[in-house]
DNA sequence: CTGCGATTTTGAACACGTTCAAACGACGGA
DNA sequence: TCCGTCGTTTGAACGTGTTCAAAATCGCAG
């Protein structure tokens, strides 16, 4: 594994993916974009997916990057998450139109790119650690039964926005846009209210519900 | 377009389909296993996942058949709901192993199989049909100013729950039982809060922001 | 410098989904 | 009966992701 080969065939994945798309990406192209044998971009990653893994990656770090700079910069929760979400679009947005096609790839189970899988370790506990930064910096502060749980739970909302995403093909993806800024909103509005008695009860079975499912 | 070969071809995917799984069933596979050529099956079903889009109706029908049993009978909001949400479970229930790769072909956006396809025109209408019945008949009944959103919404809550159930590798799945034991009841709390002044803006920001997303 | 095992690289080969020009066949009109 | 047309059927061919035996190259012990 010469890291130097390793890097050429990642670099020319990830350029001829945002060039032309994923399907028109074949790995016989890479290779001799690469001026390398076929065999050898799959000696270095088993399968294409691997490769796209690399891209959901690299777009990962571009969104904890955008998000570090709104994290640091305080306010409620509503709007550190909503600040969050919108830069998760923004760092996707250069890939929609063959983004669509690279969260297919994503979402099958058993795929090396999946955000469940173990290859994607890194990229899924960084983007938990956002919603950690979200939840643990917000002022007012997040009512302390709800602490520990709401991190992953924002983070699947991303995922859920996501997927959204990958279906909406209004201009611009303004109705994804539009979601995050009615759901942030309807989050930070829920979650003060969970303090409420008559919502105490909802909000425990919530809590309790995640930690069953899970286990 | 001779009825009889189409259905010769349709029974004959499926049945391998079954016997064998989505990746081990190829269409030369399917031809041969009917006594036809190879391109014949491309002839009727242009591409694989237009024979998947067949597998997809027939559970959606075996659902709704199962379900109407449920629906007839009465009950509150969340004990219908519950029901026809593991009546759905059960339909899938033969083809979870394979059944990840038949969702991950659905949800493919641009598929034929997926739920949002024109080609699933059939399908939807009959999974939205089921829960508007289930809203209808929901004793008590549902608050009026949730009736006519609700039934979408529950539609995409078991699109959801069906894609927490890909995913879920425990036995007999049953963390998505838990799951949809869970969610009912809440569901159908919230449904009933919704009427607080507490939680009527919260209520109406939801159903503001379903119209705004679909516009 | 030589030899040899391990690592890296090659490119032909495989099975797949899909396409398509050609062949076939049924059926109605002359 | 023959012909022509149109819907059906055939199977070879294409480009794909992936595999793999073989070749080339490297690293280092002697």
């Amino acid at each position: 594994m010469t890291a130097d080969t390793r890097e050429l065939v990642r670099s020319t994945a990830l350029r001829l993916f945002r060039e032309r798309g994923y399907a028109k990406t074949t790995m016989r192209a890479i290779a001799q974009e690469a001026g390398l044998a076929t065999g050898l971009a799959h000696y270095y990653f088993p399968t294409k997916d691997h490769l796209v893994q690399e891209l959901y990656l690299d777009v990962n770090l571009e969104h904890a990057r955008a998000a570090q700079a709104v994290l640091d910069g305080g306010g409620d929760l509503t709007a550190r998450f909503r600040a969050v979400l919108h830069a998760s679009v923004d760092a996707f947005s250069e890939y929609h139109g063959f983004g669509a096609e690279f969260v297919t790839v994503a979402i099958r189970p058993g795929s090396a790119a999946s955000p469940f899988s173990e290859d994607s370790e890194g990229a899924r506990s960084m983007g938990l650690h956002l919603y950690e930064q979200v939840v643990a910096g917000a002022d007012p502060a997040v009512p302390a039964h709800l602490r520990a749980e709401l991190p992953e739970l924002l983070w699947l909302a991303q995922l859920g926005m996501t997927l959204f995403w990958v279906y909406d093909s209004s201009p611009g993806q303004r109705r994804t846009r539009t979601l995050i800024d009615g759901v942030a909103p309807l989050v930070g509005r829920l979650v003060r209210l969970s303090r409420l008695p008559v919502l105490r009860g909802a909000s425990d079975d919530v809590l309790a519900l995640v930690r069953a499912v899970r286990a």
